[in-house]
DNA sequence: GTCTATAGCTGGATAGAC
DNA sequence: GTCTATCCAGCTATAGAC
């Protein structure tokens, strides 16, 4: 992918910050998120070290940025693949599915959504974006339970375990499988599925509205 | 920071090589997988830079030191959980419940036991390690699944239901809850039932318990 | 917008005295 | 076993030229 063309490290970019930004993915795919430096994504993109200041306020403003895209992209993905299901438990196994996918896609992506190290105070935006990520089960957890407080634990369950697969499969606890991807796959949307039989069977008599 | 206190650095300590993890498991827990340095473990251990070197062979094999014991730690833990349970599906939900607690009290040791960022091929103790924890699942997987691919399959739902559940706590997704420790716990137990109950529909024709 | 140059800092690791 | 002293490397960030 990366052409040889080592740049006499003065030439203009169409595109720098983008460019900056995918050295650091591939940084991060390498040598994990530790293993990003501004100064090594600046000689990958060909650029002094000074140039990403002039895109970024800082290294940390790189990586919220990358963060925060991981969050857009999450979202896009699992809105269309719960977009293809009409039923709500449907929805739920195929957010768990998308979400196991989406780990072994844009494994560095995935990494910093939960390893950047970012002062979450002064990134307020990323703990909103993380947030909303979970909020697109609400509906779907509603129509199967009605209650607030236990579509939440629906929510969180799903998703808990869908995280749980990801992590498993990009950390080669499944690597002794044939397939480990659609073993964590496939684990996690009959997971979701079993999850929402059994939160299904409870709902404590009747809807407790607040 | 604590410039202040300009340690006489000339002590010997009683037992260097725990101290010099114990600061490092407390810079973990302060400032994340990544915060930890042997130059400022030194410091709080109060020698001088130096020393470490005459109990680790170098700044990993600290870390690898820590994450053995986390393994070593967990291990203990998830065998006492299970066995004061009888049934095997109160022992897989006590697993996770146990390992949910772990990962609340000895936050920096399970975090690290993901996040050391080890080259696994020089350190493949770990690896041995890290599986056999899952191991102590077999039993009860295998007592109510009996076949090899599915109690597998058990084992991995469980185990990574609880990873999820642990994660969520710790990175604040149960912030909104009343009692996040307690919840998360909860969850971990009653997905882990769950999980258990739906795989357990489908034993290929073997002696399946009550 | 990018470069060159540099300041300032921190960390890993080693050598040799005690 | 610990210290002092030191080397070297690498990173972040800024200043000023073009």
């Amino acid at each position: 992918m990366n052409e040889s063309v080592k740049r006499p490290t003065g030439r203009h970019h169409g595109d720098l910050r983008r460019a900056l930004e995918q050295a650091a993915l591939e940084l991060v795919a390498e040598n994990g998120p530790g293993g990003f430096t501004l100064a090594e994504a600046s000689r990958r993109a060909g650029v002094s070290v000074a140039a990403p200041y002039k895109h970024f306020a800082d290294r940390g403003a790189l990586l919220a940025a990358l963060v925060l895209r991981g969050y857009t992209e999450q979202r896009e993905r699992y809105r269309t693949a719960m977009a293809a299901r009409p039923d709500p438990a449907g929805q739920l196994a195929a957010f768990a599915e998308a979400y196991v996918q989406f780990a072994a896609d844009q494994r560095a992506l995935f990494e910093l959504t939960f390893a950047a190290g970012l002062d979450k105070a002064r990134y307020p935006d990323l703990v909103e974006a993380g947030s909303s990520l979970l909020e697109l089960l609400d509906a779907p957890a509603r129509t199967l339970r009605g209650d607030g407080a236990q579509a939440r634990g629906l929510v969180l369950a799903v998703a808990a375990s869908a995280h749980g697969q990801a992590v498993f499969l990009l950390e080669g606890v499944l690597a002794d499988q044939p397939d480990p991807l659609a073993q964590a796959r496939r684990q996690a949307a009959s997971a979701a599925k079993a999850l929402t039989d059994a939160y299904g069977q409870t709902p404590p008599a009747s809807k407790t509205a607040p």
